[in-house]
DNA sequence: ATTTAGTCTATTGATTTGGTGGACTAAAGA
DNA sequence: TCTTTAGTCCACCAAATCAATAGACTAAAT
């Protein structure tokens, strides 16, 4: 399961989206109308900008907005910002592959079933972008 | 990703089903087999068994069997039982649905990419048996 | 009766999760 | 230039979960 932050930063980018070109929307708005604890938000909409997936403006009319086209963000590159790995088994992932201890079968079938797992779960999410959030 | 007691659940019962026919398997000889920690082991062995995918017997010659056809367990049914639920949101779970606060648009578009993603993942999970791990 | 092997309860240390509080900095506008 | 607005950064916290471990108990075989 995703955790609370990747989900209230998945309502919050989703919300910027459709916010789109009408200037920057500040934390507490998008707190309110999705109903996120504002501090919170916080963190995750700095973590957010920090993988370059939104940009801010400070001060007075300032806030958050998205600066990239949503066509191009995929909903599985947001959850590794967040959450880290999609795969279910360290050994199968893509982004954040670690090999497993005792594995030493060159031919793990457990392995087998993962990547086959992992290839149908990322079919979805790679395809997936902010235009389907909306 | 899966827990490290889900991992440690696959190997165990994947090396069961080899075994299968073979009699009880003891607890030590899984541990030293599949490199896991003998104590740990015996709580998720016990897990599987309250779980109804595997019996034992004690005393001398006791241990640990499989005593269902592998090919109709599911790799899905064994994830459920010891890390819970496969969805990414507790809203689209089949068998852990819980409803998502504040979501009051009738179609949350969220929603409905991480149904896709759940279907496609468990189009898989569901399908593969302890028979596709041996 | 002894050995073997599973069962049950409970505790534990480390890490992660889901937050909160408060000080600081940059920008706009009067 | 002063005030207000709004993001940035740092530090901390309680509760839950994870990954085990310890030890006493029970059932079966010889």
């Amino acid at each position: 399961m995703l955790s609370k932050k990747n989900q209230y930063a998945l309502k919050a980018i989703s919300y910027l989206t459709k916010k789109m070109g009408k200037g920057p929307v500040s934390i507490v708005e998008i707190a309110e109308k999705k109903k996120i604890p504002l501090k919170f938000l916080e963190a995750i909409l700095l973590e957010l900008k920090k993988n370059d997936f939104l940009d801010s403006k400070k001060g007075k009319g300032g806030g958050y907005y998205l600066h990239k086209d949503p066509g191009t963000v995929s909903i599985a590159s947001i959850i590794r910002a967040i959450d880290g790995p999609i795969a279910l088994l360290p050994c199968v992932s893509l982004n954040f592959y670690a090999k497993c201890e005792d594995c030493h079968e060159k031919s793990c079938k457990i392995k087998k079933v993962f990547i086959e797992t992992r290839d149908a779960t990322l079919k979805v999410l790679e395809n997936k972008t902010l235009l389907d959030l909306i």
